[in-house]
This record gives C-alpha cells, sequence and structure tokens, in this order.
DNA sequence: TAGTGTGAATTTCTTCACAGCG
DNA sequence: CGCTGTGAAGAAATTCACACTA
C-alpha cells in the first residue's frame, strides 16, 4: 500500500520522511513556538529535545530529513525552523474540518481551542440527533448528518472527525468518503473500512488507558493492588 | 501514535512483551468482545486481524507471546482468549482513577461511558475553579484539586488522566505523583516532567491532525503515497 | 568550543514462509 | 486440509560516536 520508491541514504533533499519523523514534528512546533514566544532565536538539540520528549540524537536526525538547517557551534533557529516544519505539516494555511457526532467528545472537540490554533477550522458539525440539530456550537451551527455531502462541497473539506457511537462510526466514514473527504481522524472505538487512499489515524481513549494498565499492573514495587493470578 | 512510553524499572521475569505488542493488546480485545457477543466460538488469527485492523502474521507472533492459546486448522477460542487478554491487560478488576481538569475535554472523558465499560472507574473529578467545584459530573461530584492527595489515598487510585490547560498540567502532575499516582494519561499539549518511574501516555489532539495535514498536503502530487495508519 | 550532521551499529518491529499439528 | 506457531529474513527506527565546522 505504501510506495516507497526512495532509498536510505544521506539524501539532503527528497521527501520520503520516515513517518515515526513526521508523527514528531508536531511536537517540535509546539517547542518551537514555546520557545519564540519567550523571543529565544536560536536553540540546541539538547533543549529541543528535552521540550519536545524526545532525545538529542533523534532531534538531530529527524531535522537532518529536510536537509541542513542548523548552525553547529550554535543551534538551530527558532523562527526558520518553525516556519519550515510549519510549511512541511502543511499547515500555511488553515484546514476547514467536519466533526461527526455532537455527544461529549464531539462537543468537547467543537469547542478544543486547541484546533483553531494550530491551523484547523471547523467548518462544519453534523449530528443525526433532531434535539441537536439547529443548535449551536463554538459558533457553528449543528446540522444535519444528511447535509454532509453539501456541507463538504461548500467548505471544501478534506479532512473528517469522527466522534459517534462505534455503531454509526462506518456509515459516517462512509459518508464522509462519498463527499470528498480523504482523511479521516477517527475517535470512535472501531475500526472503519475505507478505500485504500483515504487516510485514517484512530485515537481511542479507553485504549490508552488499558495500555496504562498493562503497565501498571506489573510494576514490581508499589502499594498494592490484587493481582490477577491464574 | 504518539507517546513514548518511557522504560521503567522492575520490568518481571521472562520475555518481556514488546511494547508494539502491548498496544495492540485492546484492539484484539474489543474485537473478541465483539464476537462474544455475536456468539461466535472460535476465530481465526485472519478475521481478528480484520476486526481490529492489522495483518494475520501479527496477530499470530502478538498471540505467541504468551504461549500457545489457538488451535490448529481451527483458530482462537474466543472466550479463553477474550480473558487471557484481558488478564494480561490487568483488567480483571476496575481501576480508580480520577481526572484533573473539567474544563470541555474533561466534562467529555467523565461522561465517556467507554472508560466504565472497558475497566476503569472514574473515582475522582477535581479542578481549580470554584465555579466547578461542588457540582456534579457522571455521579461524581467535582472537588477542589487541594484535595488531590486526600481523594488518591481514599480511593486507592492509582491512574490519574490530565485534562486540564497547558499551563496547569505540570502542576497537577507533580501533585498527583505526590499523592501516590503512578501512572498518567496526559490530554494536555505540553510535556510534563515526572519522576521516571511514573508511566506516562499522552494524547494530543490537534497532534493527531497535524499528522493527518503532513500526508494530507502531499496527496496526489508526489509519487508516492504513505499510510498513516500505523 | 559547543553543537550539528551523519554513517554505522544496534535494537525493535514487521513480514515471510513453512513445518507441524489437530 | 486449514490454520497456528515460529524461526529467519527484512525493514524501520533508534542510538551511538565522532568528524567537522561556524
Amino acid at each position: 500500500m505504501a510506495g516507497t520508491l526512495d532509498e536510505m541514504a544521506g539524501m539532503p533533499q527528497g521527501h520520503s520522511i520516515p513517518e515515526a519523523t513526521v508523527s514528531r514534528l508536531p511536537l517540535y512546533l509546539r517547542s518551537l513556538q514555546e520557545l519564540l514566544d519567550e523571543g529565544l532565536a536560536t536553540v540546541s538539540s539538547e533543549r529541543l529535545a528535552e521540550m519536545a520528549g524526545v532525545n538529542a540524537a533523534k532531534v538531530r536526525k529527524d531535522l537532518s530529513y529536510f536537509g541542513s538547517y542548523g548552525t553547529r557551534g550554535v543551534g538551530y533557529d527558532v523562527e526558520y525552523l518553525l516556519l519550515h516544519i510549519r510549511r512541511e505539516l502543511g499547515l500555511t494555511h488553515d484546514w476547514p474540518c467536519v466533526i461527526a457526532g455532537m455527544g461529549n467528545l464531539g462537543q468537547a472537540l467543537a469547542n478544543y481551542g486547541g484546533f483553531h490554533e494550530r491551523g484547523f477550522k471547523i467548518a462544519a458539525l453534523v449530528d443525526a440527533s433532531p434535539d441537536k440539530i439547529g443548535t449551536e456550537l463554538g459558533g457553528v451551527v449543528i446540522s444535519n448528518v444528511d447535509e454532509l455531502a453539501h456541507l463538504v462541497a461548500q467548505h471544501k473539506i478534506r479532512i473528517g472527525v469522527i466522534a459517534t457511537p462505534a455503531h454509526a462510526a462506518q456509515d459516517v466514514a462512509q459518508r464522509m468518503v462519498d463527499a470528498g473527504v480523504t482523511s479521516i481522524l477517527n475517535f470512535a472505538p472501531t475500526v472503519i473500512n475505507v478505500p485504500d487512499d483515504i487516510l485514517v489515524r484512530k485515537v481511542d481513549l479507553a485504549v490508552e488507558l488499558q495500555i496504562l494498565s498493562f503497565y501498571q499492573e506489573r510494576r514490581g514495587t508499589g502499594t498494592d493492588f490484587v493481582s490477577a493470578t491464574p
């Protein structure tokens, strides 16, 4: 499914940025923004690493995929690097998004300031419940899910967020795809089936807790909980 | 996905289960639950893989870390495997949790049925705002964040969820750790510093969108096309 | 001198392919 | 036969360590 047509060598240019690196770029971006707010002009890989919660070698390696943007003995120019990463991430313009499912999570997402701050504009909200349709949230009126195709076309939406219950997710995903959405962020605790050319990322809140639970259960020390033994 | 899980002291005996495998166990669990609800007694690695959104070889390899639980020519016993994974994940008992930060996200989390369904009990809610303290959410009264230590001790809480704004996250994390929390799920868009023996996983909603943005920006234009879902 | 950039080594994860068992 | 379980191969990601340079 992934046509990787590039090889690994210290390539200065070219766009085969490892997936793991891509997933860290937003962290660097966030850190750089903070540094800029503090008025700092340069930053070392070490400092940036600390702020982003990774290690310095990783920062340098990650940034090297774009070419040489640092200055030896000094570090990286905060503003320059910021702009560069933002451009790499496609955040030089706002992305209009639609959120489907206005339950607790959908409402929280609609009100979440972090999206708008970071380049995403909630252009439309949809739900299936007549109780919710017509009400306003964060300055956007909730539309009937049947309006999806129309809204997506009208606002040129490419990114959809699914915050519906699991049983409704597949239907909504299909509607989104039919309407022209090509990237989906799925919060519903279920796998959605879409064509290969649609990007899907999933976030399952309970899954994250379950992973914590795994390690928590096995920690040697600590005050205790009943350990499940066969 | 994001989230680096720092190594902790004292991993137990035997071959430890790869982190990547652990992160998939909840997906298998979810799929098995569905199969059980449908009344199916056995499942092949192929079918399970499809439901969980991974490939069959991975399923078999993952499950093999626990020993041999399948039957050749038949598949895996749904109920048995379900119980086994649940035990591995430490979900044979409920985990009492505390959520800090009762903004939109915190409220959504507190009301989110998925937690309770999957072994997590919201035992306490805290916030700093006098407006919110004393009000009830999902059957739990919101307490003053100063009560954290008391609540954690009272309910024997080991898992904390941070849903505060970024600027408050570090302080809350520290309070949680001081109170005895040893695992933290951090939704605040910032890195929190805690002792090495505290487990932290982070979920940053905007980061997920930014990753989508990266791939979305590059679709069509280039030769290569990359799926964003691991 | 402080700190980048990067080959190379290492570790971790994924996929293959097939032996072996019910 | 059908499907698991798993060594071995392959790919990806991480880390090391140091040459190099502003």
